[in-house]
DNA sequence: GTAACACTTCGACAGTTGTCGTATTAAGTT
DNA sequence: AACTTAATACGACAACTGTCGAAGTGTTAC
């Protein structure tokens, strides 16, 4: 647990995790497929392209996303579990 | 956010942090105050006590735990408040 | 088939982290 | 006052991170 928790704990990391995020209420509510490309990301946040991959990786390997190519482009998906795990594991441990 | 992450991030601070958690909720149902002494921590993890001392502050600067000083010991404590912002984090962007 | 595009791999490098040993302070004990 | 205990302060140091530039790989466009 403690590696999704390091995973988030880098400002650039949080915010791509919360861009996909919120992409995925918007498509949800589309009814499409959420998904999000790098390449967008890349204006968003201020670091260049081999960290955003970096980044990425590290997300992937913390179970938070899942990610499949397209082509040339790179889709990012949030994964449904790990929303689940956090939530859980905060609320088992309350009151 | 990302600073409370990060806070959590290292595998003994998540335990320390956890260990606080789970003392206040038992110490909550024999109706007394949460506390929690270095002393017993450092028992249960694997590192000295500068060690501990540098981790309980990181948790404190982090917001996640208060603590006073007891004559020569000091008492660690949860910060309701921390438990409840993480909560709505997740819950405002799930589903 | 070559040019452009989207991403990855590979060092490199400064900055940060986690741990330790030693020394110190502060509180309680005898 | 001298001693013990609990924690902190202060370097030191290896290990890890986040970022970059340059070069590489695979895919699409012309």
């Amino acid at each position: 647990m403690s590696k999704v928790f390091r995973a988030l704990s880098n400002k650039n990391r949080l915010q791509l995790f919360l861009n996909l995020l919120d992409e995925s209420r918007l498509d949800l509510a589309k009814g499409r497929t959420h998904d999000c490309f790098l390449a967008s990301i890349i204006n968003n946040l201020r670091i260049g392209a081999p960290s955003i991959s970096h980044h990425v990786r590290e997300l992937e390997a913390a179970g938070l996303i899942e990610t499949t190519k397209e082509g040339k482009q790179l889709v990012c998906s949030i994964r449904p579990e790990a929303m689940d795990d956090i939530a859980t594991f905060f609320s088992a441990r309350s009151a």
